[in-house]
Parts: structure tokens; sequence; C-alpha cells
DNA sequence: ATGAAAGCGCTAACAC
DNA sequence: GTGTTAGCGCTTTCAT
């Protein structure tokens, strides 16, 4: 059978065993329908029988295609986070979601997803790594505005489609939720709720989202003409506490917040409370993301919804369209927010 | 120079540019030490002016080696958790932590590492990825008991090292902490603190992590003549949350706490507190890991510290071992765990 | 419908 | 120290 110790067997051990020629057994495993059925039964059977495994470097030599796509998650230089960026993005629930919706569309075509944390130190590596073809393609998840990365793989011609709007302008598709449309809603319903005095934690505003949501925060408390500031957070939970902290001793009047992200905001949710406010009848916040963490948090956060595991999906769609048809000119997809309400606003 | 629409450059173009053979190209290539430093000038010259890039299905067609490993994290059935298995998964600290300490050892020698997620759905993808020699080998985090993945790759004859102790005997290295001892420390402390009645929040029980704490708990709590109780938890957050509310209310009397990992101790911290217990006055509460979310908690979370990091490059490197000398027979190796005192105990 | 044969791009003996 | 040569295991025309 398996031959633990001397060679796994190949095609042609098979074909032999079969009695037929290599390109039969070829045939059958790659599913090709010009095959007597009768035979097909005989070569099926000494598949079995040897415990034949395709051979990879073999197949995709010849080929040139791997089946295989990589999702690179993309850190362009230490930005002294209190916690280092591995540990971060694990902690990160989206990455799963993103995981989770690139899986849905890549495995029923037999397509392996391999992940790829890219931090500095890492980066060459993962460069090498996709240079030398062992994926057809790659989903970068890349959030800051001078991320190299993005337009380093599309000059060395790797099929990449990007998770947002990247910071400078790239020949490449990507997926994005209007960032913009979210704040505003969030925005929309504090105002709603009577609040007048708002704040804003933003994301690390050398990314991209951040800068958006902020963008999307500033035009609509403009339009409700209401009180207005922002802190910059860095989308972690710690940084969450540490911009409430300063909101609480700079704004103190401060009644509504729009948080960048639900990490954050569960980190601003504490403070407040230790602060002796009440949310939301205090303060009422709002999140961005939907993440576990919303729903984790006390009260319950109302948040922005942006539906990642579709988006990721469609990043695998639109990733795989280019690999079959690299001159087909990129094109990128929004999606709509939407805003989830629970108790905290 | 690149010509991104052609196919890229082989060995041989690069040969015929700097006017030698395929083999003396190939040896620049590898760092073979017996080339004329001239030639190898040249070469490399040719290289760059080419941009050559190895095709790696071809070479490792026949070198058999594809120098990169894999990090697989498996999960062998859906337990009804209420946080999906890649949502999880990736919210736990732990995985970043294995990840860079793995990452340690296999950069320097320029072994990639791919990270896949084994649930369920995923499995057979994963299996047949290993099976078809897109990797050397395999790092696998698998944590519960009746997890077949050990065992099935073991037997496919896959080089595998195990993150823990295996639940049914598998013939392969495992590194683990000495979970015993861990909880042994922290009940050690609970009760030179005077803390008499004394309660675990323990992990799911399926685990022989969970398990081995859990037993280490016992034996100490025996040891000291304690009175004692366990709940089981999830190592969730949210799961230490619900296991604080049920031991609050069955034995409200407890006033020293060991909870088997630094996120449901988190959680329990903050549901002993909306109940009016002061931690760690009232309740002393000792998590598990020292994972970033001990520094998290309010107050920071005394714990007992595996060596993650550590543990994780020494797998890599019995991997590779292991790689290299497939005949050698397995060894594991077992780190002690330390207790790391903050403000909760 | 099946087989024969020609490579895919690289490494590793082996000669020189 | 360098070149020649023989494959690695597979897919894919092209005949038949």
């Amino acid at each position: 059978m398996m031959g633990s110790d001397s060679r796994p067997p190949t095609l042609e051990q098979v074909a032999n065993y079969a009695g037929v020629s290599r390109a039969t057994v070829s045939r059958v495993i790659n599913g090709v329908q010009t095959v007597d059925p009768e035979l097909r039964r005989t070569v099926e059977r000494a598949i079995a029988a040897t415990g034949y495994v395709p051979n990879l470097a073999a197949r995709s030599l010849v080929t040139r295609r791997t089946d295989s796509i990589a999702l690179v998650v993309s850190e362009p230089e230490n930005r002294g986070y209190e916690t280092p960026f591995l540990t971060r993005t694990f902690t990160d629930p989206y990455l799963g979601r993103v995981t989770a919706g690139a899986q849905e569309v890549l495995r029923p075509l037999g397509i392996h997803l391999v992940i790829f944390l890219a931090d500095p130190p890492a980066r060459s590596h993962v460069l090498r790594y996709l240079r030398q073809g062992h994926v057809d393609g790659a989903l970068l998840i890349s959030s800051h505005v001078d991320d190299p990365l993005p337009g380093l793989l599309v000059d060395l011609g790797v099929p990449v489609v990007l998770s947002c709007r990247p910071g400078q302008p790239v020949n490449t598709s990507f997926v994005d939720v209007d960032q913009r449309a979210g704040a505003r809603m969030a925005v929309d319903r504090l105002a709603s709720l009577g609040r007048r005095c708002l704040a804003t934690i933003t994301g690390p505003l050398d990314m991209p989202a951040a800068q958006d949501r902020l963008a999307g925060f500033q035009d609509a408390v403009k339009a409700h003409d209401l009180t207005h500031t922002h802190v910059e957070g860095d989308f972690t939970r710690g940084g969450g506490e540490r911009a409430a902290r300063s909101l609480l001793s700079t704004h103190p009047e401060t009644d509504g917040v729009f948080v960048a992200n639900d990490l954050m905001a569960d980190g601003a949710l504490r403070v407040f409370q230790e602060a002796g406010r009440r949310v939301p009848e205090d303060v009422a916040v709002i999140g961005f993301d939907d993440s576990t963490a919303a729903l984790e948090c006390h009260p319950q956060l109302s948040t922005v919804r942006q539906p990642v595991e579709e988006m990721a999906g469609e990043m695998a769609e639109l990733l795989l369209t280019r690999i079959r048809e690299p001159a087909r000119s990129p094109r990128s997809v929004i999606f709509n927010p939407e805003l989830i309400l629970r108790a905290s606003a």
C-alpha cells in the first residue's frame, strides 16, 4: 500500500497496475469525460490499491497553476503599538471572518487558502513565496496608506485583490464598504437620540478606512450642526480605553460617541462606566464592524455592520476572474453598511 | 526585464545570457561554494538583468522538498460554542504567539510557514494539501482528546509535531508545558493568600490541557486541605462570564478562583465585579497563559505563564529534525510554567 | 476513446 | 571548477 519508506506511487505505476497508459490515468484523475466507464473503473481501483496521490510539483510544473491562493495580512512597519503585530492580528475577530468568507467560495472549487502574516521581518519571505509561484494569486489585507506591498505585488505581476481602498492608487481590484456612509449612519442615530455633543474615536489616521470613517463623521456632524471632536485611537481595546480617558478629561460634556471599531468601543465602554457614566443614558456609544466583540460588550454594542464575509467572498471571486482573465481591467466592489441597534445607543 | 505577458525567464535563459551552463547558474543560486568568484559575479548580473526567479515546482519536483511547513490549527468537530471556530481561533492571542515563536526559528532557515485552519469543513482539504506534498511537514495545534487529525497525519507519513500531549497515544513528538505543575502553583498562591474556599473554572474537559489543569488544581487543593469546586468553561471570554455567574450562585462563599485561561479570567473578573465582589480583596483570581488579555484585565491578572513562543520554536526544531532524520524516534519536550503575580491575586 | 511522445524547469551525478 | 546528461512526475498535443 503506502510504503512509507520508499517513494510514493507515481502515475506510471498506477498505469502499469491498471494495464493502461499514463494518459488514461491522468484523464481519470482530472475528470476528463472521454474515458470508457469500464476503464475508468479499473483505473480507480488501481488508484485505490496503490494509494496513489498526485504529485503537485510535477503537475503545477506543467499546468502553471497551483490551485491555491494566499491570504496575506500586511503591516507596513512597526508603529509602536503596545501589542505586537501578530498578537494584534490574531486578536482581531476581523481576520476570522475574512477567512470564513473566502473559504466559502474557494472550497467548493478545490482551491486552498493559505494564510500569511507579512509584518516587516516576514515581508521579503512572503514576497518570495508569492513570486516563486507557490500560489496563483493573493487576497491582500492591507490597511495602511503607505504600505508598499500592494504596489510591489502588482508590479511583480502577482494577481491581487485588496481588502479596501488602497492609500495610493494601485492598478488592481479592491473590495470595500462605504465607510463614510457607515459613519454617517452612526451620527444620524446619535442625533436622533438627541445627542448634541458628539465625539469619535478614530482608527490610526494613516489607514484609509480610519480616514473615511472620520470624514463621514465630520460630514454628518456638520449636516446636523452638532458640537464635535475626535481622538485618534489604534483599533485595539487598550487604545480605546486610552482614547476614552483622554476624551473624558478634555470633553466631559460628550454625550454621544462613534467609535471606529468594536474592539475600541469595548474598551471605551469600560472606561466610561468606571468613570461613573451610564451607557447609553449619559453617553451613547456606537461601534463599527459588528464583530463578536460587539456582543461581548456590556451593554451590548450598537454598531455599523460591514458584511465582511460577503466582502471576502467577493474578493475571492474577483481574484479568480483576474487569474483566469489577466487582460480584463480591474473592477472594484463597494458594499453598503448597515446600522445594528443594540443597547448602547 | 520582466515581460509580464510572456513566460518568466528560466535557468536556461540566464545561462545563455551569462554564457555559462545551467549547472553553473544552479550552483550560484543554491550558494554552492565551488564556483569561480568571477563567474559568480557574471551569473549574478545575468540573474538581475533577466529578473530571474527560480521555479519552485520544478525545483521541488527534483529535490522533493518544498522548504515550507504548515501550521495547522485543528478543531475536531463543532461543539456548539457560541462563536464559530474561525472567529474563536483568531480571537485567541495564543495563535499569534505560536506563529511568532515558530517564525523565529524558521525564518533564518528560509523556510516558509503557511497557516491552515482545519475545522470540519476544511479538514479534508487540508489533509489533501499536506498529502500532496505542498509542505515538508506540519506543526499541529490540536487540543481535543478525540481529534483524529494527529493520527491521520502520522499514518499518512506526514512529519508532524503536536502542540501538546495528544489525547490518544500517537507516535510522534509533542511539546507541552507542565500543566499540572502550573495549576498547582496557582493554588499554592491562593492558599498562601489565606483563601480557603477555592474554585476553578476549567477549559472544555475533552481537552487534555484542561484535564491536566483541573487535575493539578485538585492535587494541590487536597494537599492544602481546602474546600473546592469546579465549573466547566470553554476557554472563551463569554464562557468565563457564564461560569463565573454559575459559581457565584452555587458557591457564593468562594474566595479564590483559578481560571484555566486568561480570556475566561477576564470574563469572570467582570462578572465578579458587576456582582459587587472586589478583586482581589473578596475574590482572588489567577489565570493561565499570560497572554495579552492578562494585561487588559482590571485589575491586571496574576497568571501562570507558559512560554508559548519558546515552545513553538521547539516544535519547529523538533519538526525540522524529524524531516531531516525520519528514522529517529520521536522525542517530546516539557516546559516549566511560571507564576506571574499582578494585581488580581 | 486510447496511447506515444514531447516537454515543463530544475538539480545532481558524473565526466572532464 | 565547469559542462553534459539524465531524469523528477505530470499533462497534453498528436496520432491512431
